[in-house]
DNA sequence: TTAAATTACGAAAACGATTAAGAACAAATC
DNA sequence: GATTTGTTCTTAATCGTTTTCGTAATTTAA
């Protein structure tokens, strides 16, 4: 392993000089500048990121708190598109990528722990249990954070916008004539009673009137509960026309069971979705739903926390919205 | 932040004797070991992992390197649940986990390099392109790595079986009374290739000619890909009675272009897929598939590759199979 | 010509841990 | 009683950087 000291003998200069070249320091003629990158660059040298890091007091190093609740938090396409646009903006500005959990070894600690025992120079979290007391002394901590689709207040949240997207999704299928409109939504979060509010909201401003048993509970990401939901709702007197899914993926449960029904998209029922994952458009009939801009999200967040990095001093805490997209499918019949 | 010098002025003692009795080395009493813990344990100490590594040329971190093709490596199931054992056996023995990825900054490195910089102790490689010039000089480097998937000589490797699964899977549809079997596979790697070799040899075994138009290429977890190829059977005048696909996931397409065709599964065409994903379980007809043990391949990659860590001089490389298990649903109708 | 400013570099001290070698003391051995 | 052994702790070096401060040489200003 080649060091600067390595470096600084072949050259006949101090490691100082060495260092200062290295990291484009003006203290130094361009001359010998020039030469010690040569040299440094024959002798094949990296820098060690762990001395430079103890001394700096700076890793370059993010931490991911992801909580993989279902086994699934990274296979769920919209959370891993994050998480990849996440990373490859972070690289972009020289940081790395690490996963934050709460056991090490044998040893227990907290999130906060973990983040200062790695020295993450910042933390983006998602996807976790936000009400979780380990994630709000995180939170609240110094280390810089940014949550994504929740926001702690006045601290850097990078949100999709659940309350447009219910809002024109709703509005389209009641341009399209329905009237009985049911929704089966995730568990409780932040995302969901947003959802649930627009919902209601807009219902309410279109003069609908949702009977109870069109709402219906499931899990994010877990087909087999909108199934069951689904097949709640087919066998209800008064049938919906239309049903607003939690996610693409759920609603695939979904499917499975009104087709098992004998009943036929979307002439027999309309369906909606939630994400625009890749399989959603290719399934026909195509399905109608709102494509989050999971790609803006990551890169997003990623150059906030290094904005609130590298600048301390003056970064102001954000909260952005990213907008979404209606794709419209033939999924919803027009009544 | 409190350190072990913080500590040692506390109680009294000599830095070195703080750090020992941290460590649990028996070269101190007891008595003080006790104190010194207790010491620490009311000033919130945490060990600075950077000044550990420093010293000690251990980063207790491992390197992840999965490229995300087709922007969803992660959002891939398989590949997302090995990741997850993989990290969750990582942590149970204090690691932690670093992408690895070829470009941070503005200075582009090879994943090597990379691994060099942050002091990775080992690697995992998975989902990638395993003849890239820049995985082969990671693989014959000094850094313990292990692959998944696929062998590079003498290298620890972790497999799934893809020449049983197939074998058994192919048996399977042949029990079922099915001559005419069509199989979509992924694009050439080594998996790709097993499983190819393994379904001709199974089907000369069983006396079947598999006309050379029933064998399509797609692309692994590309729906559309597998959609395309399975418009192409379907408008075979001499058509197949079974399909296998690439992956469960892929499937989809492919039953979507089945039902727009008006066929039913499986009376009128039956289909195996492959990986055992959740949804698979969902969809009815429940697809019959092989379900790869993903759980137990992280797992086993990371304890041979921390095996390979703790004792370098007696570890001796494996190529280790995981078996995997037949789930028969209906997709597959008895002739 | 002299003083002040600038440039280009070096010496040395950190950063927070680990560890080899040594010292002080008590106990055991001959 | 002298020597050895063992226990428990300390001293000091070290890991590979960065960075403050100092200094010599050169240039500029007065």
């Amino acid at each position: 392993m080649v060091t600067i000291k390595d470096i600084s003998l072949r050259c006949g200069v101090s490691s100082a000089t060495v260092s200062k070249a290295l990291n484009g320091s003006k203290e130094i003629s361009e001359e010998t500048a020039e030469y010690i990158r040569k040299v440094a660059r024959e002798m094949g040298y990296l820098p060690n990121a762990t001395a430079r890091a103890l001394k700096t007091k700076r890793s370059n190093n993010l931490g991911v708190l992801f909580i993989d609740k279902t086994q699934s938090g990274l296979a769920h396409e919209y959370f891993s598109k994050i998480l990849n646009s996440f990373k490859v903006e972070a690289e972009r500005s020289g940081f790395d990528i690490t996963f934050i959990s709460c056991n090490l070894g044998q040893t227990r600690m907290t999130y906060l722990e973990h983040c200062r025992y790695r020295n993450c120079d910042g933390v983006v979290i998602a996807s976790v249990d936000f009400y979780d007391p380990s994630v709000i002394e995180l939170v609240q901590s110094d280390i810089p954070t940014v949550t994504i689709d929740h926001v702690f207040d006045n601290r850097t949240a990078i949100m999709s916008d659940n309350v447009s997207s219910v809002r024109e999704l709703v509005q389209h299928v009641y341009e399209y004539g329905h009237r009985k409109i049911a929704f089966i939504h995730g568990e409780d979060t932040s995302v969901t009673q947003k959802r649930l509010a627009s919902f209601f909201k807009t219902c309410e401003e279109l003069g609908l009137d949702i009977p109870e048993e069109y709402i219906k509970p499931a899990i994010y990401h877990d087909p087999e509960s909108s199934r069951i939901a689904t097949k709640e709702l087919l066998s209800l007197k008064e049938r919906p026309t239309c049903i607003l899914y939690p996610d693409d993926y759920s609603f695939l449960g979904g499917m499975s069971e009104i087709e098992k029904n004998g009943l036929q998209i979307p002439n027999d029922i309309s369906v909606v979705g939630y994400d625009g994952i890749n399989l959603a458009q290719v399934l026909r009939p195509r399905l109608t739903t709102w494509k989050q801009d999971a790609e803006a999200i990551g890169r997003e967040a990623a150059s906030q926390l290094i904005k609130s990095i590298e600048m301390p001093k003056t970064y102001i805490p954000q909260q952005i919205t990213i907008p979404g997209q209606l794709l419209i499918g033939n999924s919803v019949k027009k009544l």
